[in-house]
DNA sequence: CAGTGTTTTGCAAACGTATGCAAGAACGGG
DNA sequence: CCCGTTCTTGCATACGTTTGCAAAACACTG
């Protein structure tokens, strides 16, 4: 309990300048003398005198925070986007104030409200869905938003993901040059952009060399869904020879059933393929093929139009995509005609 | 650009009533006829009036905001604690925000700098350690702090960690039972207290088996550092039979080194024990012996003793250790007199 | 040195809420 | 019906900043 608060009125007292001064000085941007400066800064450092952030936030109307939510964090994607969008924000000046809800509308209504109390600067979703009403109040409130991987129809508001249409059709190619004529498709959620683009560019790409989709499940984006449709595959008559997941995440708990379940050899017996290319997916134990998600231009581009919204006022949400490179490894055969 | 701000006055005259009435049916504790209350919660609700967080933490000196000092996010055991963490402090009004820092004091002091800023109620540090002064920085202003996952010795501050020197021990004993007799250790960061205590735990169990380690390794809870020391070890004339890997995280790089690199058999050739049994361990690729770290408890225990502090002003600080089990699973062999 | 233009500075009014204080309303008991 | 007690309510102030405004200080130029 030794000095409770100190104020910019204290610092001002000891270096013998107005408490206008003193706000001068740690306001970027304002006008203030070298020899005032000395004295404030000093004076400053002997108090141990920081801003009150709350206060600056209230007269500002700028809190330098930026809520981010977040349904789960055990896809490997999420901690890994949440840790770059951190340091590029906090590289900018800004914190990330996080909450988690489900990919339910009533939990993500009461999480936006909560965040609104906040006076956040901007929002960032990262696997959540928002219904348009829910934009609506954000757009109202004058508060931007920006989806991370996900996209939303005829909403206003900004989104930056990978280019899954395309990355679901080089996949659907891939597998067919590599000779496979039973796909099967273990889809992301139905009820996600992201689920329902890479899904149409798979089965585009199949229609494009005369195929048709082996077989269509809704993983969920769930371990157990996954695992559970892989293995009922491989029990039917006739079963795929080869599997894309929605995303590594699931696909790994397809390939821990089909290899220690089911007895199956990867490639040799089915084939799999993936998508994000999440840090694990390198490691030896799967090494698994799958579509990269370009995580550092996606957080840069996120975060740049986020400020740009807020910085500029620039309110007109824009839609970008990155496309990724089809990562080959160890979980399929090699194309026909290729030398390796 | 619709209705830019609706505060505590807007409801007020649009209710009849003065803006403390306003306040004080939003402030829960406070006095307010049933009737006035009915008035203002109509009056709000027409106007989507919420009380502005930023104002009202400026005058309580409560913010309801908890900061957590991160270091890196992909060793799962930490994004999962973060996700308990949010939701159980999210169930009690507070929220999380996330300052991601090195594990270089440098960079810590100047995030619990930034926090202080933002008038945070209280500090968690999960897996970064602290220098002394700084808890006394943060002890001055006021603010309590809990380090999640780490301990410090002379500090006053509280800390949750699962019992490691205890945990070590046991897989001693264990590795001793299973009839291993060179027992190597790839130990946690020597710099954090859950890795020197495990190393502690590990060799006083070997004592107490009359046996020593066969080598100690610092592997800085680095995949890559861990890789090389236990390509290191099998390269020797005389070999390990079994290792001791400081985490589960470094274990996975261990096991793909020993198993994809050169070619080894787990646990025939050689064992293999981790610690924290993250998720992934119980996935059928790894399916590691490891000892646990009860999460829900280490989370609720920080949670509860940050709120203690913060709510009751109970300033002394505790340090809480909780024991958790070994959980045997494929990596090791079966214990000596055992049955299965 | 007067006159002009440019900085620097202090004053005071915000920002949106909580709360101590005193006055007013409601209420209950005799 | 009156008085004492408890509940409600409005007024005004405080929280720690930023910022428009006007006065003051300074810097140049001719």
């Amino acid at each position: 309990m030794a000095l409770d608060k100190v104020t910019s009125q204290h610092v001002a007292d000891r270096a013998g300048v107005s408490q206008s001064a003193v706000s001068r000085v740690f306001t970027p941007g304002a006008s203030a003398s070298a020899k005032t400066i000395a004295k404030v800064k000093e004076a400053a450092a002997e108090l141990g005198y920081r801003p009150n952030m709350m206060a600056r936030a209230m007269i500002t109307g700028k809190s330098r925070i930026i809520g981010l939510v977040v349904a789960y964090l055990d896809n490997q994607f999420y901690p890994a986007a949440l840790e770059h969008l951190s340091n590029a924000l906090q590289a900018k000046g800004y914190h990330i104030l996080v909450f988690t809800a489900g990919n339910d509308q009533g939990q993500i209504t009461q999480v936006i409200e909560e965040l609104l109390d906040y006076q956040v600067d901007g929002i960032i979703t990262a696997s959540v869905g928002m219904s348009s009403n829910l934009t609506k109040r954000c757009f109202d409130a004058g508060i931007p938003v920006v989806m991370f991987n996900r996209a939303q129809d005829g909403a206003d508001v900004g989104s930056v993901t990978s280019a899954n249409v395309a990355g679901g059709r080089s996949i659907a190619e891939f597998l067919v040059s590599c000779g496979h004529t039973r796909i099967a498709h273990i889809s992301g959620w139905e009820g996600s952009s992201t689920g329902r683009d890479r899904l149409q560019g798979f089965t585009e790409g199949l229609a494009g060399a005369g195929q048709t989709p082996f077989a269509i499940v809704d993983g969920m984006y769930d371990r157990e869904v996954a695992a559970k449709a892989a293995r009922d595959f491989m029990m039917q008559e006739v079963a795929p020879d080869a599997i894309f997941v929605g995303n590594d995440h699931m696909a790994f708990a397809v390939m821990d059933t089909l290899r220690y379940d089911l007895g199956l050899r990867i490639p040799d017996d089915i084939a799999i393929v993936g998508y994000d290319d999440v840090p694990l997916a390198a490691w030896a134990a799967y090494n698994l093929t799958t579509v990269r998600q370009p995580l550092n231009r996606m957080v840069e581009a996120t975060v740049d139009m986020l400020l740009a919204q807020i910085d500029e006022g620039e309110m007109a949400p824009r839609r970008v995509e990155f496309s990724g490179p089809l990562i080959q490894r160890g979980t399929t055969l090699t194309p026909k005609g290729t030398t390796t």
